[in-house]
DNA sequence: CTCATCTGAAAAATCGATTGGGCATGACAT
DNA sequence: ATGTCATGCCCAATCGATTTTTCAGATGAG
């Protein structure tokens, strides 16, 4: 089964290769009997035909190939989610996707991007692996681009990030709901759209609650496991403590159950907690399960395909879409109501 | 800078397509003088001239293109380095690499090999997301393959797993070398190479310490969380209780930190834990943090790459080669001298 | 009966590269 | 002066498809 090309299926039907490819193609405005069509098709069934993608690539100068570009695949385990709703949606279709990661260098990540438009790359996806804002590379010229997970100054490029407010609102308002009018927030220090949004939402659940915010609640720390002991630790000394906390993520969510433990409060029953991310390796882990709230890892690499596919087949209104996508509750232990 | 073609450059330098191609592949046997070399070679640079991979792909029959079919990509953090370690090593030699995730239906698993060998893929990286043995899929049919993270039953096939049984060894060298001699072993249930030649490691270790097996220092459990809590909590309540213990992997490591804290026994001082994984998220973010084993997804993966294109390439020793690597122990804290 | 029109399909150009075979040109030998 | 040969480069075929153009034969109008 060594490779069939058109000639063979053209050979074996007894026609020229122009109309075996249109018949295949159904070639609009072009008139063929049906029984040569029939004839064309059963050939080509017969023999396994199956077009030769570079070769159609060449004549139509473009590659149907997808390159999700991305500055560090590895560092999280986020990746994957967002790379298989990537992956899934190309797939489905009919385009391919490649990953191509360029760390931080600037220089390396041109020159891989060059040699992707050198194969005719259709389309390129600029990916961050958390929430961030970046400069797109010169080096994608012309090429259609979607960026994920990430906003761009240049809002001309499309864009799908996590809706962080609502999210935020989302983890706010479970903690309310199971009766928490003291609910602290243990917040990241860094400088990022989700830090701000997640504040804004947490912020938002309290008033429509007709709570009150205070300043004291919130407390910074770096987004680990260690910054979020620290911060949680120094939560739960205040005179009057809270009896929730929401956590900027899991990973600082773990480190409040530390620093819980060390206080002697048991969760749920003396403390509600709230996380961020549904990291499954820490939110199922720890012990209760972690309640949090999920990033659509999956629905922005889909979202992201969609919408580049689109754009490179000219069928999108003109104007760039920017999408916020929703965060989901994800229900597990950590969250009674107060004693 | 639109597209400029081979063409161009040979307008450009006065001479014919051939020349242009002969002086840029450093055609053998082929004689140009050197002052039309460095005109053509100056006419590429001045125009920015890149050949398009598509002509070259559709002339020589292939693609430069590596695909790495993975069952599940985003269920385990693991994909994350292996994929990593695999694009490098790819980009390094100049090939492209496509991810292409299957899931577990091998129906659509054989839809998409066909798909890619239509793109004229060049060869196969067979990966699952843990050391498992599979059965290659009919549908690669002829294409150069290499298995990564795999054993197949057809041994033609090369393939690049973990050192199980050294990595179980060195875990319990560690554990040893601190001064313990009453060592559990808290194993996953799974019929899987892992189990088995952890099992193994830890067995010569204590022999060539001239300790002795005792099955009952051996427990069983699912290989997550609770399983290591239940399966711990079984061992540390032996009457003679171990002083260290080796977890299958870092889930079960952290049941096993949740089994000591109901006991009451703090770590490192009354037990010392080893995990298997390097799963950062855990080992890092437990207190302590988990002196552990890494596996070598990285390492696994620039090899595989390596392998197959050698393959490709026609440049290997006949006779499939399998490599298993080395787990590195990574130090933390979760270690100490019994007391 | 002749010429125009329509049909169905084939021929040929094209995409951008690689490559085996040739063809001038000048140097050298006879 | 003529034949031989190495040199330096170009022609044209090729890869496998799509698409524009061409064409032979059937049909119909005048």
């Amino acid at each position: 089964m060594a490779k069939v090309s058109i000639k063979d299926v053209a050979a074996h039907a007894g026609v020229s290769v122009t109309t075996v490819s249109h018949v295949l193609n159904d070639a609009p405005g072009k008139r063929i009997t049906d029984s040569t069509r029939d004839r064309v098709r059963r050939s080509a069934a017969e023999l396994g035909y199956a077009p030769s993608s570079v070769a159609r690539n060449l004549r139509l100068q473009r590659s149907q190939m997808l390159a999700l570009i991305s500055d560090e695949i590895a560092t999280t385990p986020y990746a994957g989610r967002m790379i298989l709703g990537a992956q899934e949606a190309a797939s489905k279709a009919g385009w391919l996707l490649m990953l191509v990661n360029t760390g931080s260098d600037s220089e390396f990540e041109a020159a891989e991007i060059r040699a992707l438009r050198q194969r005719q790359v259709d389309g390129f996806l600029y990916a961050t692996m958390y929430h961030r804002e970046v400069a797109l590379p010169d080096a994608v010229g012309e090429v259609p681009t979607v960026l994920l997970d990430a906003r761009s100054s240049d809002i001309a490029v499309p864009s799908v990030v996590p809706d962080e407010v609502a999210g935020g609102r989302t983890a706010t308002e479970e903690l309310i709901r199971h009766g928490h009018s003291r609910i602290g927030f243990v917040n990241n220090v860094d400088d990022i759209p989700a830090t701000h949004g997640r504040l804004q939402g947490y912020k938002q659940a309290l008033k429509a609650a007709g709570l009150t915010f205070e300043q004291r609640l919130v407390v910074t720390g770096r987004s680990d496991t260690e910054g979020g002991l620290q911060a949680a630790r120094k939560l739960l000394s205040t005179t009057v403590r809270p009896t929730a906390v929401f956590c900027f993520n899991d990973r600082m969510a773990m480190g409040a159950y530390h620093a819980a433990a060390e206080l002697g409060l048991r969760i749920p029953q003396d403390l509600s907690v709230v996380g961020f991310d549904n990291q499954e390796l820490i939110a199922d882990g720890v012990r209760p399960g972690l309640t949090t709230v999920a990033l659509p890892h999956y629905e922005m690499g889909a979202w992201a395909v969609d919408a580049l596919i689109a754009r490179i087949e000219g069928r999108e209104p003109d104007g760039a879409e920017h999408a916020a996508l929703h965060c989901p509750l994800v229900v597990r232990k950590s969250v009674d109501r107060p004693s």
